[in-house]
DNA sequence: AGTAATAAAGACCTAATTATCCTTTATTAG
DNA sequence: CTAATAAAGGATAATTAGGTCTTTATTACT
């Protein structure tokens, strides 16, 4: 569905946003382990991110990344498109070259309907608001199972 | 949402399906001109299909693949755990270790609801059905643009 | 000024997917 | 029996995704 860059964008910004109050900012250490990613690739993401402006950060000691608190929630499409592109939200769930209602693939009518569910929940949902049901103990952005 | 070598395959099987009235076999080179795929590779799906007795083919002059039309029809969902597995279909949208309704990541409830709607599909649509339609004129297996 | 902490940037590596090629085996027509 | 045909199978190449490492730039604290 996305790509694990994707993914691992998703939940290090929904972690990033649930600790935004904070007004220390959080190191990529800190990050990675939360919503267990590696670290490096974590931030490699995170510049891709930070470039997008999805996101802020600050270079030195007691740097890190941090959301601005001010600015408009970040909706869900906003990071898949950054990091995956569109194609994986509006391409033929065939592989036909386009996605197209006047020549369409055999299971476009009833794929396309259920691809538009989920780009209408991308674009309903955003990272502040995951943060918050996160915050209220409603969901976890990792599993340990030792 | 599938890989390559998935879409391949149900373009595949819907247009063998889609003249498998025809006594005839249909060779390789037919299927990969028809669905506009690589010919070695899918010939490797083939492959993997006519192992898991999703398609029959038989050597020889006059040799092909075809579809048993008396077997029952094929789902959708039969393809896709062929080629691509079950994880696709049931996995964690963000990434979790497992999708679980106990530890639910942030998007789980929205995101399963649309993931179930998808498996339902490839559940209830059959490969033999599409094909009718192809045949019907309402739909196409690839796009010729030039 | 000097040092430690931190993100940015780019080079690099690894694994999986996608794709091609070539040889072997089975089948059929003649 | 032979030649032609077509799938099966194996080896390998190319591309993309996933991931690591090293160096550089920036900042804060002594
Ligand atoms: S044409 Fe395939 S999903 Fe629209
Ligand atoms: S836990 Fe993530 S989709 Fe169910």
């Amino acid at each position: 569905m996305f790509s694990k860059a994707c993914k691992y964008a998703i939940r290090a910004l929904i972690y990033l946003a649930s600790r935004s109050e904070e007004p220390e900012k959080t190191g990529l250490r800190e990050i990675a382990a939360e919503i267990d990613s590696p670290e490096a690739f974590t931030a490699k993401i995170m510049q891709i991110l930070s470039k997008q402006n999805l996101v802020n950060s600050a270079k030195g000691p007691h740097g890190g990344f941090f959301i601005d608190t001010h600015a408009p929630e970040i909706k869900l499409i906003d990071v898949v498109k950054a990091i995956d592109g569109t194609q994986s939200i509006y391409g033929c769930g065939l592989g036909l070259k386009s996605c197209s209602e006047t020549e369409p693939c055999p299971i476009h009518h009833e794929f396309s309907a259920i691809r538009n569910g989920l780009a209408n929940l991308l674009k309903e949902q955003t990272i502040q608001q995951l943060a918050r049901e996160l915050k209220a103990g409603k969901s976890v952005l990792k599993h340990h199972l030792n």
